[in-house]
DNA sequence: ATCGAACGTTTACATTCTTAGACGTTCGTC
DNA sequence: GACGAACGTCTAAGAATGTAAACGTTCGAT
């Protein structure tokens, strides 16, 4: 049994998101976007992705005297793991709200729209046979 | 400018969530609901009260030797505020398989879906006109 | 072969989070 | 008014988180 992931820091997020960009990357890749972007040290890089490591979110490949970090779950994937968290808070009556307002504040393309409208078709259907 | 409470800690959820529900109570009533639900003991209840009424996401009135508290933000402000957080952690291209996840997991009633689905109209709207 | 740069590893420390015991005070009852 | 129960406050301590310096090793160029 594949053990799921520990849940991500806020930190480990914005190191994991860099990972998820470069896809497959030295840790020195990492440190250059993150500390632009975030002001963390070359030091502070490496401690989060040893510990991305430990948690299973990375594996590595040793090439020569370095490591390529990979993750090993898509960016989808542990986004979905943190919006069971947050469904799990949504009291009775507040997930709709708290999808339309995700819906309201995500900028999505006709296309995305699309899709999410043939989504709730098929759950009215559904809904309907219960 | 009355400046937002901080995020919420899990165990800080646990407790917000029971005291939205209850909407006006004491340490006890919380405590009864938390022991039984979580295994938190009296005191761990009290600290995280404490701590909840501090961030500013509780106030209290006194009554007698005790306090009575309540949420000073609804539970949707606060579930709208860590859905922000979530879709921050959304790459391109994966928001839209985010909400169509969170649509599919959550069992919206009828209502709820016609509800959203009058949303994602407007959406296509103002789309069009951009 | 040497030497500086780059790498991973080790260690460290402040802060936050979670849990909970200890304590003094107050309320209600007898 | 005495006494136990209940209340809020104080104190504490282990775990997780965030940040980063220090160190030994290895690679690459000279």
């Amino acid at each position: 049994m594949p053990r799921r992931p520990e849940s991500l820091t806020p930190a480990e997020w914005k190191v994991m998101k860099i990972v998820w960009r470069l896809e497959r990357c030295a840790a020195r890749d990492v440190y250059e976007a993150a500390g632009s972007a975030h002001g963390m040290s070359v030091s502070t890089v490496k401690t989060h992705l040893r510990r991305l490591v430990e948690k299973g979110h990375l594996e590595t490949t040793r090439v020569g005297n370095s490591f390529l970090y990979e993750p090993t779950t898509s960016a989808l994937r542990s986004l979905c793991d943190a919006a069971d968290k947050l469904l799990d808070n949504a009291l009775d009556g507040t997930t709709a709200p708290l999808l339309a307002y995700m819906v309201k504040k995500s900028k999505l393309s006709v296309d995305e729209v699309d899709e999410l409208r043939t989504l709730l078709d098929q759950a009215a259907d559904e809904e309907d046979e219960a």
